[in-house]
DNA sequence: CAGAGATCGTATCAGTTTCAGATCATCTCA
DNA sequence: TGAGATGATCTGAAACTGATACGATCTCTG
């Protein structure tokens, strides 16, 4: 184990040996710890929206595109659609979202944004900057541009569509509430009404 | 919602509107997707690697850098000490991995790999980079060295700081190797007796 | 030198997350 | 019409994560 790393983020690719093979050139390793790394920040920089990074992403979600169903969401942002039914819970619960019935299938659940869940968004997507420049603070700006460009794409390229298998797992570590046993939702008597 | 994946890689990035706040232009969304995608197919690839993707990565870092303590070997990979300790023990379990005390601080185990543990270290390299290949698959070739770089990059810098906090308080600048105390000078024969 | 405080690896426990599967209502299709 | 599939929700169990305790050991200070 070589000793001293480097105090300048700067030197950091630098002193990459990409030949070695050592835990600095694996692609696991690096994403490991980005990921986590934004977990952990994240979730404090989001903590006051229900579900965390993932509730947060659920927002953007549904206030940049169509109203759709939960499952589709889950698939659409690689979250268990078990999970996806307690972070809407805890959404809900706070008034930022809606549940509406989609008037075509009745099956379906759709998501909609309230104002409150609106306004909540645009603070956390701040503060979530902020996290994210710190967390590329080893990188220039116009690095940083590419990270988010390169992954975007790898991620909409194959690499999404393996991670976005039906029922995939999910590692955002902020606590969803712990679901309330026996807690069957009640049917929501409105819903009955808007039968076609 | 639009949830059809472009069946290009190719116009993935083309189709990102980077002014519109939308799910695709979330780092948030893109790391856990790629992650994911990592983990799950990593897991499959290095599935007789005890510990999977994590006990690989120990490989990786004790094979190439000076022997060291689990702890430090922990924060250099961002994983917890108790889940190191069980990787550890899976990996010793199939004689992948030796652990021998620190002459200079009976604390301390260091962990050393085996002949058998290069060996599989050797194919598991293999399999692992045909599945980053194909989670990368969006990138041409240039794109996928510099999404390597910029990740290794910015996980060496404040990335990894925040990343790397598994042990609560841990203070820590990235994954230290084992302290540069003042070390006092190895006890004669004391060795066969500290064994566990 | 003695003792306080810190550290390392391991054990233990509890809470959270993940996963698989069941259920009910609803939809699709032959 | 009915079989098979689907969406949301529920349930139980397994896996994971994190906190903490503990014994052995180390470091440092008076």
């Amino acid at each position: 184990m070589h000793a001293s790393l480097p105090t300048s983020p700067t030197d950091a690719a630098a002193q990459i040996d990409w030949t070695a093979n050592g835990i600095e050139t694996e692609l696991g390793w690096s994403l490991a710890l980005m990921f986590h790394g934004y977990s952990r920040a994240g979730s404090v920089a989001v903590a006051d929206v229900p579900g965390g990074p993932r509730g947060y992403q659920v927002l953007v979600a549904i206030t940049t595109e169509e109203p759709t169903s939960q499952l589709a969401l889950a698939h659409r942002l690689g979250i268990d659609k078990t999970a996806m039914t307690y972070i809407i819970d805890a959404l809900e619960t706070d008034a930022l979202v809606e549940r509406r019935p989609d008037l075509r299938d009745r099956r379906i659940r759709q998501v909609h944004p309230t104002e409150a869940g609106h306004a909540l968004l645009r603070t956390a997507r701040v503060a979530l900057r902020t996290v994210e420049d710190a967390l590329m603070g080893g990188l220039s700006a116009d690095e940083q541009t590419q990270l988010r460009q390169l992954l975007a794409k790898a991620a909409l390229g194959t690499g999404a569509t393996a991670a976005s298998l039906p029922d995939t797992n999910s590692d955002l570590n902020l606590p969803v509430p712990a679901p309330e046993r026996s807690r069957r939702r009640p049917q929501p008597t409105t819903e009955t009404e808007t039968r076609p």
